[in-house]
DNA sequence: ATCCAACTTCAAGCCCGCTTCAGGTCAAGG
DNA sequence: CCTTGACCTGAAGCGGGCTTGAAGTTGGAT
């Protein structure tokens, strides 16, 4: 089980396998996500394990990663091996927690649109369903928890002069 | 109670009362999310029921709605009143599948880590972690379910022409 | 009457995650 | 050898959701 040449992938080998285009590819292989050696006329061949890393990749969009933080997660992973299970501990454990504080907003907004629909309101007098100040905002994207208190109700619900979403 | 002066305000008052910018105000009234008055002097006068809309605009995109989307359900709303319960419920019922959805996901992609946690894997020889033929793609944004089966296995894993994503 | 912050419009720019295009090169089968 | 399809690069384009900038106008306080 030597590195023989069939293990190296064309990138439309590995394009197939992964499911993504030979774009995408290179325009991951642009940001660092993977790499490729090239042949004596220049195309690229892939080892085996750029399959591992875009799994990886694609597993951490999903839980909301943009590509430039799977890059700095990626980082932390070995580039050519499987990872060792503690690898593996502590990044994963990353994405549960992710994973969870999304689970959470998505439960609480559930929630206050049940609200919302058992008392008919939006009828903005005392209705959850808003959020006068954006407080979350800072909080990164998505992580804005709705839907907080009344404008109708002062005058200065306002905070700071941070009015940029 | 009847409409004062005091009711319409500037695109400044609404910006501090809904935490958005301004900018962002005049592109949701580009795109028919809000609307307003014009005074003698053509500056926006907006009517308070601007602030239920743009309440309605923020939870909606939560819930993961482009503003596309927003526009279509806002259309089905009253413009200046507030929704009644039937108005409401059926906006709302459609985003609580949108939000079961998303944290069935979730939740699936949580116990796929778990798994992958528990038995150190991501060695890819019968990981979970991966999803060869993306199938899923076609369901829709955020709809790839991940990670189903080992491109480690056979030669050819994928099912149709389609490689785009 | 004057001032100045807040408003106006329109066009362009930005970020992300890619895709598409143009113009050329490589490599494997016939 | 020749063809053909896969590959190369760099630049530009796209869609979504805004922001920024320039150049000009309004309106409320003094």
């Amino acid at each position: 089980m030597t590195p023989s040449r069939h293990d190296r992938l064309t990138i439309g080998q590995l394009a197939e396998r992964s499911g993504l285009a030979t774009s995408a590819l290179r325009y991951y292989e642009s940001l660092g996500l993977i790499h490729s050696e090239r042949t004596t006329g220049n195309q690229r061949r892939y080892p085996r394990a750029a399959l591992r890393r875009i799994a990886f990749v694609r597993a951490a969009q999903q839980v909301g990663l943009s590509l430039e933080e799977v890059r700095t997660a990626l980082a932390r992973l070995p580039e050519d091996r499987a990872p060792t299970p503690r690898d593996w501990h502590s990044v994963a454990s990353t994405w549960q927690h992710r994973i969870d504080r999304q689970i959470a907003e998505l439960q609480m907004m559930k929630a206050k649109l049940t609200g919302c629909i058992g008392c008919g309101c939006l009828s903005m007098s005392r209705c959850a369903l808003y959020n006068a100040g954006d407080r979350a905002a800072a909080a990164g994207p998505g992580a804005r928890y709705l839907l907080t208190r009344d404008p109708d109700d002062g005058p200065e619900p306002v905070v700071g002069p941070e009015r940029r979403l």
